[in-house]
DNA sequence: TCTGGGGTCCTACAACAA
DNA sequence: TCTGTTGTTGTAGGACCC
């Protein structure tokens, strides 16, 4: 807690949902709620016109569709948020080089590191140009927080929305916050909230009386203790520049529940691998595999292995996964899976193994320096190690194609075949690999083959499944595993191809774009908007080129028709026309800067992809 | 037709070692 | 050698945040 108020807190508002709208004139003024579109999607952001109607973040979609029917729906663009967050971010460390992002749309600013501020007047001043600043870059507004601690500096900002400046004088804090519900303070949800209000204590006024002993009987030590802290206005956490991930993890729900077994472990495998990428990504390794499984009822289990030593190898992590997998009953039905890793370090097992190795030491745990260096998982349990590793070939073994294994499987089942195109091999080899799933009886379970984050097309058939352009990412496309050998050949419905680097809303085909075709060949499914391939799948939001019409964005699709508005930021409301799904003149294009003039993002900026809409990675930014 | 995805932190408990 | 204490580690789950 400082004496002058030089902490600076800024959240953007309604952040997805006002960019979506910059970069479409047509929805300016009108309800826009950004979120996953599919049966289980959530809001994510909703404009503050949807917020009329009674939509908010965190509410299901179809909970929203019935409050504004006529709402503006979009899948969320993470490539064009992260774009604009980074210009935002940038105009903060013009003020500062203590900057704290804690999502796409929000930071904490410490004005005095960077002597942008020092007493109350300054702060203001700071905080008004920063206001200006990043609307004339970026056309959006944000509100601005003031105060000498984080947790009001934050109260503040919120206090400020939409588009405003709220400066708490330090000395004032007791008084603006005891009448303020519990809530308001940070850490404080409905759980905490509901045993505070079954204790008689509804205000932060009532959280200081009871004192900290009181509140350390009822929520524990670490959470009575802070929070008596912050009901008595005290907070000292500094602004921290820079902070390290502690755990990697991709998740998925599923549109219908699971309950083929080896369809559950095929969808493991494939969130492990994510998982692997995301870690190596980060240029991360990890120790503890973590399983998670949300069951038909949306009770959620987690289960761990914690490895010898950290690790990148996806054989490894796949295999922890599918070793916690054995231990849980699914029967029921799963909803959501997803595979984590934690305890992160910059170093593998397999790298101290290997520099053991070159310095001529013995191997460790009776695991020669050799073997180890090929993937062999190390765990803790004791006892020996698990034969599943062994050494990782380079590439796809020859001979045929396991039931999950890397295959370039054509198909030959039907009429509306795809091909499944490959960019990545190697890791997966031999086990689950990111491999459309084999054929069976005749019948195929073609559909999107994974196309690396290349865009390179797929080669699709008429109506099969078109590469996908997920960056790095493990297929969806394909038929699940259920589908192959089914007698007659005939696939059970694939899900979509994906366009997504980190997984995602749109990375799934919805049954109404990515079903397959039963009785030909199952799982035909398009591939992501990105996959440039024949019977392409659009996405309400997505940024599109045409050549004759220029740039525009698909404001609907459906049977093998899609619709575009064309408008551009800055532009008047444009027109709309219509097209067929797989037009040539029609291709996806990244987003354009929100403010027309300038001429391109900054140049920090990660290369956005098209049709990103799927994208995990940036799930953790709610506006 | 309820309830996403990616995180962090805390607590409780069991097993184990010193 | 046995027992009790304490600290550490691993595991599981819950709450919270954006």
């Amino acid at each position: 807690m400082r004496a002058a108020p030089t902490i600076l807190h800024l959240d953007m508002d309604a952040f997805f949902a006002a960019a979506e709208q910059a970069a479409k004139p047509s929805l300016r003024g009108k309800p826009v709620v950004v979120g996953g579109l599919g049966p289980r999607g959530v809001v994510a952001t909703a404009s503050y016109e949807a917020r009329r109607f009674g939509v908010h973040s965190a509410m299901p979609m179809a909970q929203a569709r019935r409050l504004a029917p006529n709402a503006a729906y979009l899948v969320p663009r993470f490539s064009l948020y992260r774009a604009v967050s980074e210009q935002v971010m940038e105009l903060l460390r013009g003020l500062s080089p203590l900057v704290e992002p804690l999502s796409l749309d929000e930071a904490f600013v410490d004005l005095e590191a960077g002597d942008a501020a020092h007493d109350a007047a300054t702060a203001r001043a700071a905080g008004e140009r920063l206001r200006r600043d990043i609307h004339a870059v970026t056309g959006l507004t944000g509100s601005v927080g003031l105060a000498g601690s984080k947790m009001l500096a934050k109260i503040a900002s919120e206090e400020a929305k939409p588009d405003g400046l709220v400066l708490i004088e330090p000395g004032t804090e007791r008084e603006l916050l005891g009448p303020k519900s519990v809530r308001i303070l940070p850490g404080v949800g409905p759980a905490t909230g509901e045993h505070l209000r079954r204790a008689g204590m509804t205000t932060v006024a009532d959280l200081a009386a009871a004192g900290e002993d009181e509140l350390v009987r009822l929520l524990g030590k670490a959470h009575g203790e802070s929070l008596y802290r912050m009901a008595m206005g005290y907070d000292d956490r500094p602004v921290v520049a820079e902070r390290d991930a502690k755990s990697v993890s991709v998740e998925d729900t599923f549109d219908v529940d699971l309950h083929d077994r080896v369809r559950v472990r095929m969808e493991v495998e494939r969130l492990a691998e994510r998982c692997v990428q995301r870690l190596r990504g980060a240029g991360r390794s990890g120790r503890t595999v973590v399983l998670k499984v949300r069951r038909y009822d949306f009770s959620t289990l987690t289960r761990s292995e914690t490895l010898r030593g950290p690790t990148d190898d996806p054989v490894v992590v796949r295999e922890a996964a599918a070793r916690l997998l054995e231990g849980v009953d699914t029967t029921g039905g799963v909803r959501l899976l997803g595979v984590g890793v934690s305890g992160l370090a910059d170093y593998t097992q397999e790298d101290l193994f290997a520099q053991a190795a070159a310095e001529g030491v013995a191997g460790v745990d009776g695991t020669s320096a050799g073997s180890a260096g090929s993937g062999v998982p190390v765990r803790a349990e004791p006892g020996a190690l698990p034969d599943v590793g062994g050494p990782r070939p380079a590439t796809v073994p020859s001979g045929p194609a396991p039931a999950y294994g890397e295959g370039h499987v054509a198909g030959a089942g039907g009429p509306a075949v795809g091909l499944g195109a490959h960019a990545r091999v190697g890791d997966a080899a031999g086990v689950a690999g990111p491999g459309v799933v084999g054929s069976g009886g005749g019948g195929v379970a073609g559909g999107g083959g994974s196309v690396g984050g290349a865009g390179v097309p797929g080669g699709g058939g008429p109506a099969g499944g078109a590469g996908s352009a997920g960056a790095a990412d493990v297929p969806r496309g394909g038929g699940p595993a259920s589908g192959a050998g089914v007698p007659g050949g005939v696939g059970a419905p694939g899900r979509g191809g994906t366009a997504s680097g980190g997984g995602g809303p749109a990375g799934r085909g919805d049954p109404a774009g990515g079903a397959g075709v039963a009785g030909g060949a199952g799982g035909a499914a398009p591939g992501g908007p990105g996959g440039g391939g024949e019977g392409r799948r659009w996405v309400a939001g997505q940024d599109v080129r045409h050549v004759e019409h220029g740039a525009g964005w698909v404001q609907g699709s459906g049977v093998g028709r899609v619709t575009v508005r064309f408008e551009v930021p800055g532009s008047a409301p444009g027109r709309v026309r219509t097209f067929w799904a797989d037009d040539p003149d029609l291709e996806p294009s990244e987003p354009l800067p929100l403010v027309p003039g300038q001429s391109s993002w900054p140049a920090t900026l990660p290369k956005s992809r098209s049709g990103d809409s799927g994208e995990g990675g940036g799930g953790s930014a709610r506006p």
